[in-house]
DNA sequence: ATAATATCGTTAGCCAGGCTAACGATCTCG
DNA sequence: CGAGATCGTTAGCCTGGCTAACGATATTAT
C-alpha cells in the first residue's frame, strides 16, 4: 500500500497542478476584457467595496501606494473610476468606480464565470456532491496553509 | 429553495476563488527563492526539459524571443544558466543549467511543496477522502474548461 | 554556386507595474 | 500654536512585457 505520506504529498501536487490550469483558462476570459490583470483586481474592488481610498485600495492589493497611485491614475483616464476629495479629511482620496466601470467589470465577470460555470452544468448530480464536499476540504486547507509561516529559523 | 442553476455557478465561483487564494500562498513561499516568478518559471523549464534553444524557451513560456532574452540574461547574471553554442546549427543559443540553478530551483520546489503537504496531513481519513474525489471532478472541469491545448509548461 | 529567403537571437525603444525615498498637505494631539 | 503622524503624490529605479529592425546563419531555388 502506497504510505500515508506519499498518497497525501501526491494529492497536494494535484491539487497544486489543478488550481495552476483552472486559473491559466481563465486569465483567457479576462483578456477579453482589455484590461490588465491589477487594474480588473483593483477595480474589482473598488466596484464591490464601494468608495476606498487609495491607502486602503493599495493593502487590499497587497501593494505599495506609489503603485497604487499609477494604477488608479491608469484606470481614471479610461473614464472607470474617479477621485473625489474626502469632505471631513483632506489627506484622503476616495475612488469609486464610474458607471463605465461597474459595467465592464460585471461583463468581465460574466465572462469569467461563464466558461467555469458551463463545464460546472456538465457534471452529474453525483459529481457535484464531491465537488462541494472537495472545496470545502480545499477551503479548509487553504486557511491552514496560510497559519504556516514556514519560516527556517524563526527561533531567537 | 436555491435554483439548480444558482448553485453551480456559486459553486463554480467557490472553487474560483479558492484556487486563487491557494496559489497567492504559495507564491509566497517562491518569494523564499529570491527569484522572481518569471525567472523561476523559465528556470524550472530549463531544469527539467534539459538543454532547450532560446525560443523553445519562449514558446514554452508564452513570451516573445526578445523577453526571453532578457530573462535568460537575468539568470545567466546571477549563474544559474549558461549559454552554449550549437554546435550544428549556428543560429542556435542552447540554455543550460549550472549546478547552482539545480539546486535553486530544487530547493524551492521543496519549499513550496512542504507546506501544502503539511496542511494535508491535517486532514481527517474522511476529508482525506472528500478531497481526492473532489480533485478528480475539479481535473475533468479543467479539461472541459480548456479549448487550445497550449504548450505544456512544467511548473514546479 | 550563388542569390534569395527564412530562421534565430539580439538590440533598441516603448509601456505597465513593482519598489524606495523624499515631499507637501493635512490632520491630531500636546 | 507647534510638533509629529498620516496620506497621497512625485521622482527615479528596476523587471518584464511588446514591436520593429538587424546581423548572422541556414536553407532553398535558380
Amino acid at each position: 500500500m502506497k504510505s500515508h505520506r506519499a498518497k497525501r504529498a501526491e494529492l497536494a501536487d494535484q491539487l497544486h497542478s489543478a488550481a495552476i490550469h483552472l486559473l491559466r483558462q481563465l486569465r483567457k476570459e479576462d483578456d477579453a476584457s482589455g484590461l490588465s490583470a491589477p487594474r480588473l483586481s483593483a477595480l474589482s474592488v473598488v466596484v464591490f467595496a464601494g468608495p476606498v481610498t487609495l491607502g486602503q485600495l493599495a493593502r487590499a492589493e497587497q501593494v505599495k501606494p506609489p503603485t497604487m497611485t499609477k494604477i488608479v491614475t491608469g484606470l481614471e483616464k479610461d473614464g472607470l473610476v474617479e477621485r473625489k476629495a474626502d469632505s471631513h479629511d483632506g489627506r484622503l482620496t476616495r475612488i469609486v468606480a464610474t458607471a463605465r466601470g461597474q459595467r465592464i467589470l460585471l461583463e468581465g465577470r460574466a465572462r469569467r464565470v461563464r466558461s467555469l460555470t458551463q463545464a460546472v452544468e456538465g457534471l452529474s448530480e453525483t459529481e457535484l456532491a464531491q465537488l462541494e464536499r472537495g472545496i470545502k476540504v480545499f477551503q479548509k486547507l487553504i486557511s491552514a496553509t496560510r497559519r504556516q509561516p514556514s519560516e527556517e529559523n524563526a527561533e531567537t
